[in-house]
RNA sequence: GCCCCGAUAGCUCAGCUGGAUAGAGCGUCCGCCUCCUAAGCGGAAGGCCAGAGGUUCGAAUCCUCUUCGGGGCGCCA
């Protein structure tokens, strides 16, 4: 619809700019009007070509129009205000909307925009050392939106979801498990703080009872008092000189066993969870499989040879400061290890080597000083750094009505993603997270969100196309002429709530497009909303099964197309569109 | 100290690639079910868009500064 008039107005200038050649390839800029005094679209093309071409605006809009070719899906236009010039929709076109609504179902408002570019979106990427929390949930839902709106408007998308299944706090894990365990076999330790503290580490451990042969454990106690005694070290000395005790009693083969019992048993809940939230990454990347194909050495060696890496106090240094980073960072530690920092530069550059044009990483705001740094890591490698975009999502903070809800991940004490879904459901979740600008904070209240009431939204949009499944019910139960649709007669939609409605569908295609340009599902929500409340609005003032057969389809080929917008718009955002409330 | 994000109705927030009288929900007040789902609808009240400059025909929107919040600045991940 909008590509249709803007094609029209391009075409208009390009021919008015004939005269002046300064101005041929001019974007029109056509939007939606805010109040419908102004027609449906407007243009400040006249007022922004005024200065060059030193004219009044009003004159230039009335050269431009002479221009414009006649259409039959424009029914007024006129030159308003300072020299806007606006475009009121015809019911024709309008209706033709509503009929390529009915027509496309679900394909409604997808498009070919993003002409297949090729986008990896990383999303939640939470280290699998516990249970998501419903920080992660925002991220899972912001992330699947986004997804699922790339997908939309035409983009070539793979979503994944980084594990961080290397590294120290992967043995913080295992000793954790191995405590726990050997806790409940007897042996007195007073657990460490800073080793996971969560009910679930105690699951684990209690799950290893189950194992045909106790290998993680044999009579010989090993030597902990010593090292759990020891308070003068640092704490975190302390947890790395258990962790190597661990080593030492249990061998490495079965220690790394251990770990993977651990890895797997959290790695399998975080899986089992995000699914249930409808959320399936295209692949669970890991990042212990990048030092495995020597994925991190040889983007070192990349770096290296492109003499960006310096020895200093014994560790080795990326020049992170030549790419516009703050300072230059480590990436292989004095002790040998390579940084995080290491594994994400390769794991980019493998990003890049599969082919995909845009990566585009959902991080948690805590994380912005790192995007400098990898961007810096993927332009040293000759990768353009445009090439990755972060969307950053801030934090979530749970309230019980205005009461807020205390949490702290240090002590394992944490609502998790599986509780909050289970306490407000799917659909409030989802909908509630990506409700609220990524980058803003955002307060979720549990007690509104368990509402079933006009109180909340979710209900609110649900409400409206369970409204019209029961409408479809109704036609059900009559004759088979009673309930057949056409469109034939939609001419007769000529109510003030008909004509809003249907303006309001034929805006959707463009909402799409915005909410995927700007990264942006809550434009989505926005419109959903909107469009329950043109509905209900319509619903309330309006019959819609009628008498009158022509008009009675008319309505019900309206409704039906609301409910289609509303179905398609519910279920990019991953939330239910039901037919009973 | 440096960096990122925010500040819009009593509350929670949209709007921010500049447009014409600044929007929604909740809350407050007044109405609407012998009628297709009242989980709904109609109406009223409520604003110096944190403050000050600047750019522009035009600024909540862009730039600078200030104030107040949140977060980040590791050879952690």
């Amino acid at each position: 619809m909008r590509a249709q008039i803007n094609h029209f107005l391009q075409k208009a200038i390009s021919e008015f700019s004939g005269k002046y050649t300064s101005v041929v390839n001019y974007d029109p800029q056509l939007e939606r009007t805010r109040n419908p005094k102004h027609g449906d679209f407007t243009t400040n093309i006249a007022m922004r070509l005024s200065k060059e071409l030193r004219k009044q605006p009003r004159e230039i809009a009335e050269s431009i129009l002479e221009c414009f070719p006649s259409s039959d899906l424009i029914e007024e236009i006129q030159i308003a205000g300072p020299g806007f010039i606006n475009f009121k929709l015809s019911s024709v076109a309008l209706q033709k909307e509503l009929m390529e609504i009915l027509k496309s179902g679900f394909n409604y408002g997808r498009s070919n925009f993003g002409s297949d570019q090729r986008v990896l979106v990383e999303y939640v990427s939470a280290n699998p050392t516990g249970p998501l929390h419903v920080g992660h949930g925002r991220h899972a839902a912001y992330g699947a939106s986004l997804a699922n709106l790339l997908k939309a408007t035409g983009h070539n998308v793979q979503e994944e979801y980084y594990v961080n299944d290397a590294g120290r706090q992967m043995d913080i894990l295992t000793v954790s498990v191995w405590l726990r365990y050997l806790q409940q076999n007897g042996v007195e330790i007073d657990f460490p703080e800073n080793a996971y503290q969560g009910e679930y580490i105690i699951d684990i451990a209690k799950q290893l009872e189950a194992e045909p042969s106790k290998w993680f454990f044999s009579k010989n106690k090993p030597n902990l008092k010593e090292v759990l005694a020891d308070t003068k070290t640092d704490k975190e000395k302390r947890l790395d000189n258990i962790v190597a005790e661990a080593k030492k009693y249990l061998g490495i083969d079965r220690f790394n066993k251990l770990l993977h019992k651990g890895l797997d048993s959290v790695l399998s809940d975080i899986k089992s969870d995000l699914s249930e939230f409808g959320v399936e990454p295209d692949l669970w990347y890991s990042e212990a499989s990048l030092s495995d194909k020597g994925a991190i050495e040889r983007a070192l060696n990349l770096l290296d040879q492109n003499n960006i890496l310096y020895k200093r106090d014994g560790a080795t240094w990326f020049k992170a400061k030549k790419f516009g980073d703050e300072k230059d960072r480590v990436v292989i530690r004095e002790n040998g290890v390579t940084t995080y920092f290491a594994s994400d530069i390769a794991y980019h550059l493998e990003k890049r080597e599969r082919g995909f044009d845009l990566l585009l990483d959902v991080l948690g705001a805590d994380h912005h000083g790192y995007v400098a740094r990898v961007r810096a890591g993927l332009e040293a490698l000759g990768e353009p750094p445009e090439s990755l975009e972060v969307s950053l999502v801030q934090f979530v903070t749970l309230y019980r009505g205005t009461e807020k809800v205390q949490m702290s991940t240090r002590s394992g004490k944490y609502v998790t993603l599986r509780e909050l879904r289970n306490e407000v459901g799917n659909d409030a979740a989802r909908f509630f997270y990506v409700s609220r600008a990524n980058e803003q904070h955002l307060d979720f209240d549990l007690e509104l969100a368990k509402e079933k009431s006009n109180d909340n939204p979710v209900y609110y949009v649900q409400y409206a196309h369970a409204r019209i499944s029961s409408l479809e019910k109704k036609l059900d139960q009559e004759s088979a002429e009673y309930k057949e649709i056409d469109t034939n007669n939609l001419s007769l939609l000529t109510e003030e709530n008909e004509r809003n409605l249907l303006v309001l569908l034929s805006r959707y295609p463009e909402v799409i497009q915005l909410a995927t340009t700007n990264r942006a599902p809550q434009n989505l929500v926005y419109y959903l909303r909107d469009l329950a409340a043109e509905f209900h609005s319509y619903y309330n003032a309006h019959k819609m099964l009628v008498e009158n057969e022509q008009l009675r389809k008319a309505r019900i080929s309206l409704a039906l197309g609301t409910q289609q917008v509303l179905y398609n718009g519910l279920t990019l955002l991953g939330v239910k569109a039901p037919d009973t409330m």
